[in-house]
DNA sequence: ATACAATAGGTGTATATACTCCTAACTAAG
DNA sequence: CTTAGTTAGGAGTATATACACCTATTGTAT
């Protein structure tokens, strides 16, 4: 005790950083980053990112359909999707229109955006299934399911 | 055949689209939107966020560092990680300053982010705690143990 | 019919992410 | 010592993400 009674402690010990190298988000982004760069790389030569690709594809299944529902489908912020969207409108693989609910605005798929899909399609199947050899097919089947099950626990909360 | 012999195919099948969902970047970055927006709510009271939390834990641990050294142990492009600190910068949670080595830019937390970490660690913990429960604690490890296997497998490559 | 609540979406702002291209500074070959 | 190659980092650009706040429209209770 004595003089360094009222010292500060430490912000933080050691032991306590070694465990935040565990930390879920941390590792989540991580992964989420490096996954990203694989297939925007791989569909980089049709000027597709993986992020439109699974937008597209998302566009083509529910098609058409509004903004919002589209984005509850997706566990997306609603304002993210409808700029993530713009891009996409812009080179013509989707088209945004209102609704008869004048409020909405409602999502479809154009030829061209169809085009686009089949042309992703092969590219996304072989990065989706590299990565799968990657990581072995009981492993990555394991991920996604505790990864899907992780969103599931969260969104009833 | 005849007549239809041309027609173009659909863009792509009913089963592929089900496959789909299973997309390991959407997967991922799907997980990665509702943690980071757990975290990013349990640490909003002391004005820092997920991401932000685990800079200052890694800044703190390797403090002095330069950029490129810690965008490579964060597995994070040196660009983005640049543009990351900034805002901490401006809140004073860390400095940037030139090496010895006049290219460098040397990264240190400052005695204000040792407080705020050590402010964030309890609500860093309980976050953590809270999602491990909510999975299952096995569950967990072995999301976390397979999502490191996947970024090291992927960073051979 | 009107007033109020609920819903769909956009805008402003801020951070997160990475690619391309650029400059400054260090290092090594001659 | 000079030149060529390498390395560290910033700037420009574009997309991804979400929160707070706003407007327009629809639905509902009286």
């Amino acid at each position: 005790m004595g003089k360094n009674t009222h010292e500060t402690k430490p912000a933080i010990a050691l032991k306590d950083l070694a465990e935040c190298g565990q930390c879920t988000c941390f590792n989540l982004r991580k992964a989420s980053r490096i996954v990203t760069q694989y297939f925007d790389d791989s569909m980089r030569s049709i000027g597709l990112r993986g992020t439109q690709f699974t937008l597209l594809a998302n566009a083509f299944a529910y098609s058409p359909i509004t903004v919002t529902r589209m984005s509850e489908i997706m566990v997306i912020d609603r304002t993210t999707l409808g700029r993530n969207l713009l891009p996409m409108e812009k080179s013509g693989l989707i088209k945004v229109e209102s609704g008869d609910d004048r409020r909405t605005r409602i999502v479809k798929i154009t030829d061209s955006g169809k085009k686009k899909l089949a042309e992703a399609y092969p590219l996304w199947k072989e990065t989706q299934e590299d990565i799968k050899q990657k990581m072995g097919s009981q492993n990555w089947s394991t991920m996604i399911s505790n990864i899907s099950n992780l969103v599931d626990q969260m969104q009833e909360s």
